[in-house]
DNA sequence: ATGACGATTTACT
DNA sequence: GTAAATCGTCATA
């Protein structure tokens, strides 16, 4: 199981599916001196396509920006925001169907010392980087991983043969699976606005924010195999 | 060419 | 809790 890239056959369904098969999973990536860094993906968020209201392909928007969302599951979509972030999304359905899944949180496995170096080298790099674990928000995760627009359209589920390389790995599932509402969608409406599409693992320490704990949205036993 | 905006994070009251 | 930071992308003209 260790070390094994993650199949095709497991990305590709939906992004409600493919958002809770990632959780556990590794994220990779070889830097340029060799080092390979692993993190855990404890957090994600599904992105349903055209239909869905607050994904960046609702209604079959189609640019540059977000052309990776429309390649073949396993294909990175990451992208630039409010000036000064990057997020990382994966790819998870058949091509020209543009489901992604966010990747909002990692916890470091292998090279959290580099982590630690990456993220300090953010020029608006937290005052108290202490309080603040690495990876956790999906902006912190490109931060920790060194991810940025030249990794827009990577295929995650191969490996390349020399440089620098990004791939996810199998990993331990979660126990149990947390559910809830979408993060900082504010401007959409329902029912997409409430929609149970962000997943975490339970226990944690490197959740980007707490879910919520009561009615529907509280922990549900993971169904995934 | 211009203007509005953002799947966030950090600083500050 | 609220506001600022900061700029690539897209829609409009």
């Amino acid at each position: 199981m260790a070390d094994e890239l993650l199949p095709l056959s497991r990305l590709e369904s939906s992004a409600e599916r493919a958002a809770r098969v990632l959780l556990g999973c590794l994220l990779c990536r070889r830097l340029e001196d060799g080092t390979v860094l692993r993190g855990r993906i404890v957090e994600t968020e599904g992105y349903a396509g055209a239909e869905d209201v607050a994904s960046h392909s609702f209604g079959g928007r189609r640019t540059g920006r977000n052309e990776s969302m429309y390649a073949r599951a396993g294909t990175a979509y990451v992208y630039f925001t409010y000036g000064m972030h990057w997020c990382m999304n994966v790819a998870c359905s058949i091509e020209d169907d543009p489901q992604a899944v966010l990747l909002r949180a990692i916890e470091p496995v292998e090279g959290a010392d580099r982590m630690e170096i990456l993220r300090r080298s953010n020029p608006r790099a937290a005052r108290r980087l202490a309080e603040i674990k690495i990876g956790a928000g999906p902006a912190r995760l490109c931060a920790a991983m060194g991810l940025d627009r030249s990794w827009d359209g990577v295929d995650l589920l191969a490996r390349s043969e020399r440089g620098e390389d990004l791939w996810l790995e199998h990993g331990d599932r979660p126990s149990r699976t947390l559910v809830g509402p979408r993060i900082g969608i504010d401007r959409v409406g329902e029912p997409w606005l409430s929609a149970p599409l962000r997943f975490g693992v339970e226990g944690s320490p490197s959740l980007s924010k707490p879910f919520p704990t009561v009615g529907e949205e509280r922990a549900a036993r993971d169904s995934a195999s």
